[in-house]
DNA sequence: CATGAATGAGACTTCATTCAT
DNA sequence: CATGAATGAAGTCTCATTCAT
């Protein structure tokens, strides 16, 4: 299913990253695109059938690298995740203003089904890591599975935003380390 | 500063609003606009100066609704936004998707200092109404103020946003008391 | 033949003179027309039928202008004709940039016969002129009409254009009377 | 500085060039010139980046000619010049229409700049002449400098308008000479 | 692998004009 | 005298794509 993507179709994706990252999804067209590398369009033909391939070919990047995460659990498994979509966002600042901005691709309906699923799946696992943290009375018990999600992931989406949206202007680390302290705290089984 | 708009003026905003609900930001052409409006192109130009206006005027109408909140204070004033957002969303749906979707406007910058503008006031009267409800001892004060408004918005934030990408699948008054509940319960002071 | 025009109809051709000379001839518009008076567009179809008509009546006022010499001849004559010429530049200087700028109305068939009509009458009372002053042992008669008619109305024209690409930034009274004077020394039968 | 054309290119140009001289600078639209050349509109922008941009490479086409002057001096020069201009006229009758009618342009910024950039240093190398042609006891030196340039620039700018708006009623080189010979006449210096 | 040339659809905008009020 | 609302044609430009070389 995953296509493996050659040298230069991987070039392609970085600096499509690079356009929207810069101006938004409207900046990404296939002329800015064989500009910013240095062809015609009309290369671009050549790597890619498509400019929705060239698209899904972006979309999976973010699928490719949130695969990669080890088989923890409960509350490790949480901070993981976490701490992961940070450091993400760290080493490719062009995805941080991307991912979690689903509305970017609306209307585009073929990316908009890869995300969906995306998130879906991404939903999946963290309900399990919740529910094995509560087993394991490491969080309380008393709040719905999906608040505890929205409690849990909306201020790490709320967080990324913020950096991406200016422009890097604060340290996401450290941020991002009081933010799972203070959930730690907040969510913490009370004696 | 802020225009009063035409009788027509205000239908095509909400043409535009519907537009762009429904398919997105792209979706939103001038013609596009001007056949929902069962008009040519050229009369919409009578109307307003410019696209840019009329998303102006489109943006304007968070900003329009958002103003009108009573001045309340602390906590109370805290769930009240909350409960303004949602029911604002709720009235009108077609702004649910577009409300706290600042990537659709990404690239137009015209637009994006308004909004940026927006977020920053909207911030700032947020944190003065956390500094009073801790004051009063309604919530805890041991957490830094950056993230406790990631901790309040950003839940809120992803719950509006789920259910506009759900098409209003679930009930969205119900899944704000669950979250507010939830908030009130894990933030409220210790004995 | 001539219509009167009315008090607003004398507005509307100065303020399309105006537009003219500011911007050149894609300037008049009937937008930035009735934008310049602060009317509606549709308030000038009430004043005039057509936007040939406004330009009709533009054109006239050069004519009108042009009609009202004196009856004089000879050399007298043509000093008053470069005189008159540069003293109606300098009474309406929006006319300077217009008048001998043919061009402008290339294409707009209408117009161009107008001009055309006007070059024609003034080239043949001037030729008269000419011959007076040849017979009169003013000028010499060396020369061929037609060059003799290029020798003295093209360096006026010169001049005029000169002044208004410049926007006035030369005093075109002393020029003028340079021109007349050396005019006058070259022309002149040599003993 | 000066960009190379392709060969493309300097087709589109003569089109466009073709255009401007049959009904004026109104008629140079993208759709026309495309129509002229038996593509689409969307072609010309693979040509050139702007509608701007033909418009310059159009009005580089007078520099280019105008510059292969010969290195002449005095009167020599001064005659050369203005037999050089006919005969440019005379070999591409488009450009006739269109060279010395500044006002064409008159809004269109970008190219005023360009046209007046050429106006200056072309004044600059006649002024050099005249001063020479005095020197060498040519031509009369008790007329005013810039006077001196309108008589003899006037007369051949009049004498190539009067050939291009009579489409070529007249022997252009017959009058030309016409033209050249009393003024020579004219400025010579007397015994 | 890439370029040169083109296309058809559609974007935003301006223009002159009309008509009812 | 004027406005409010509209229209149809035209203008400039962008976009994704194709095809021959």
């Amino acid at each position: 299913m995953k296509k493996e993507l050659t040298t230069r179709q991987n070039e392609i994706v970085d600096a499509a990253l690079r356009l929207i990252a810069e101006k938004g999804m409207r900046n990404l067209t296939i002329r800015h695109l064989s500009q910013a590398l240095g062809v015609t369009d009309a290369a671009l033909y050549y790597h890619f059938h498509d400019k929705v391939e060239i698209v899904q070919a972006l979309v999976g990047r973010f699928e490719a690298d949130a695969d990669n995460i080890e088989p923890l659990h409960g509350w490790t498994a949480i901070e993981a995740a976490l701490v992961h979509r940070t450091e993400l966002v760290l080493a490719t600042p062009d995805l941080a203003r991307v991912v979690f901005a689903e509305e970017l691709f609306q209307g585009d309906s073929e990316v908009e089904q890869i995300l969906f699923g995306m998130m879906q799946r991404h939903h999946k696992v963290m309900l399990k890591h919740f529910r094995e943290a509560i087993e394991a009375g490491e969080i309380r018990g008393d709040i719905p599975m999906d608040t505890l999600f929205r409690l849990i992931l909306g201020p790490l989406r709320l967080l990324i935003k913020q950096w991406g949206m200016s422009h890097g202007a604060f340290d996401l680390r450290e941020e991002r380390q009081h933010l799972l302290d203070s959930m730690k705290i907040l969510l913490s089984v009370k004696p």
